[in-house]
DNA sequence: GATGAATGAGCATTCATTCAT
DNA sequence: CATGAATGAATGCTCATTCAT
């Protein structure tokens, strides 16, 4: 039998027709992103009637859903492995390049997914889930090198969401909106990736001056303890 | 004479109607976002009728506008004021706080600013000078900080870019999107903000271990140059 | 079989939907003119939704455009046939009366097209190629009587301008002006008609006293040459 | 006493007033057409506020017809103005003329002047009465030309009816909308006006050949007679 | 007499969604 | 499974007209 992909010939079909339409969807919300997009663009890309696209979602935000789940959440899985072996410098830049490559390769969707994530509260979610996702893993690093010493005391969490919000919105501001705009962004990805990588390099293993004393990681519940430290 | 309002009595009503609907334009657009606000909600909410709008306003863009620089920037422009004398990490946490000030008194506004960027030029425009009007302030004090050998050579506005991003977007998520979901927002700011200024203050007076050449400042014409570094 | 229509019944019934919202533009144009005329009126008059105006027309512009062309020049397509071999004068009363019955039978809609053509340079367009072409066709026979010698030699075009002219705007203000005041128009036609003819054919065929010379034909780039002749 | 305008000054700023109203007025109409001028175009025209159009006008519609009244009547009044004595093809040629002359004057005007017509009763009613009393005058030279031999036994005010559209429509096609397109407006109104001399001239006096027999004037109450003709 | 702010009816147009074929 | 005609709610915008100042 050549049963490559599942199901009989209909099956077959319905699956083709759907990828056709998820494709689409992709290309449009890319070119136009979310709230520009109407359902009837897409059925023009994907060449299949109007109605067709009812069947396969149940609306412009499912599809928006969807497609985020076979393209956005697929370039980050790819982009970001880990490394072990490798010295701290070039794991921070490794890290910092997966997530160029990945806004990279989808430029108008990633625009589309913040633009979604605004208006929708599904769309957020799913955006907000992949986030937690990276900064849980980026967290777990830090509590690694918190415990073996090799980093001062901090609050993990907190410190990932924070050095992954630099990154984040440093490559969203820089590769999809071009700031700063006199930086040309082909030409200047690796100075702006060194720039990154020198800044998140000495936040985390930067020695401070010996009569600053470091924040120490705090419970969440225990607020007000950074304040007692300044 | 009480006339703290210029003009006669009908420049002073036409005015009165005018930031009326200033008003509700703006607790509309808090409350609903940039693309769900209509024309129609925002005199609804003024109790004016529908064509007083279009006497003060081209449209509903125009509105946003107009509700951005009278109180998104007036919010900035009061939150943040150097003050010279006090140490860096002091300078550093009043940046780091101003921001979240700014943002905590208008979350949603925020929220549909960022909104309005990605879907309108000219809104997009506005909030991006705003951004550059700041980004550059913090590089002007990076520049200062190099020049007299108290920070390391760094690319002042590149750095300036990452470190307002992480400010930025940290402020943003924390307290317009409540990441991370487990944190309270009203009673662990502090902590935040402490971790915030623990990251920058490092990343930037950390001294790095000798064997670690710093990321020298490079121009944004000979990119790679800190790739070479590396 | 009585497949009168082609295509399945979908298209037999969009056909028929697209055809109802004509005949209702039409009259609805017929009643109010063009300008008064709104999409609401005419989707109202079909019994369709407003929207499905605009699956068949792209605005009110087009739907009259399209109203023209299936009713205006079908009724002059089907006046407008010349019948060879007829003498001078029964030709002449042939065509005025075909404008006659063509105005006769839309009254209103005739109305609508000039104040259409007043108002949209698409229905100007329209309407004004629709009379080059009637007066092209007359400029042609007027050429073929002067070759023959049976019209002193004269300009065609410019004649044919001004004799159709004569007929177009004699014919639009009596039918739809229902100028001069006191004349009963369908009583009357048969009268104006005669009149009209005679004037016409007197205008060509007439002989002028000898110590008056002609007006020769003369080449558009060659004005004054009529002056001299004065 | 420098009375030269009556009244006090409140009454001669109010015909100030009035006359800017009523000449921005024309010019706006002149410029856009009628249903394109918009009350708000004429006031900021006239430097004025919105209100202050109400004080001197009902409506478009009434400044519209006060315009009329105020230019188009005038520009006819003094081009037609019969000039005894000359031969009858001069005064055919003169009569055409100054109806050239007045479409020149204000063509944009007489556009929107047929537009009005074509959209307020009013308006209509003006333009028609316009017509009628030029097409009575025309009538009555006819009759006087019929009574005196000079002319075959015609139904004048029909025949008047026919001669003045001609040169009206020819006017107005050749003047106002550029007809036929070829030919240059400027360079070749007198062989336009050459070639309606020509036609109306035989159209009158033209002898037919004697097989053929004319038209006799009918009452308009006693249709049919023509027909009989035939 | 003049102003111009305020009104609100009116209209064109888009588009997500349904459903009979 | 696929189609695409039909729906109608929603909304932005204009502009004639009024009236308090």
């Amino acid at each position: 039998m050549t049963e490559e992909s599942p199901g009989n010939l209909r099956q077959r079909q319905a699956a083709a027709t759907r990828q056709q339409l998820l494709d689409a969807a992709c290309q449009v919300f890319e070119e136009k992103g979310y709230q520009a997009t109407s359902v009837g663009a897409i059925t023009d890309r994907a060449a299949t009637a109007h109605g067709t696209f009812y069947l396969y979602f149940k609306n412009k935000e499912d599809a928006f859903c969807q497609v985020m789940e076979s393209v956005i959440i697929g370039d980050l899985a790819n982009a970001i492995h880990a490394t072990p072996g490798s010295d701290a410098r070039a794991r921070i830049e490794q890290t910092i390049r997966s997530f160029f490559v990945a806004y990279s390769l989808h430029t108008g969707l990633w625009r589309a997914v913040l633009e979604g994530a605004l208006q929708s509260a599904r769309v957020q979610e799913i955006w907000l889930e992949l986030r937690r996702m990276i900064i849980h893993r980026l967290a777990e690093a830090l509590e690694n090198e918190c415990a073996e010493g090799n980093v001062r005391p901090i609050d993990p969490l907190m410190s990932a969401h924070a050095l992954a919000s630099m990154n984040e919105w440093f490559a969203f501001t820089h590769l999809v909106l071009g700031e700063p705009p006199g930086a040309d962004i082909d030409t200047n990805n690796d100075h702006a990736v060194g720039v990154l990588v020198d800044l998140w390099y000495h936040a985390l293993y930067g020695a401070v001056p010996a009569e600053l004393a470091p924040v120490p990681p705090s419970e969440p519940t225990a607020p007000g303890a950074s304040t007692a430290a300044n």
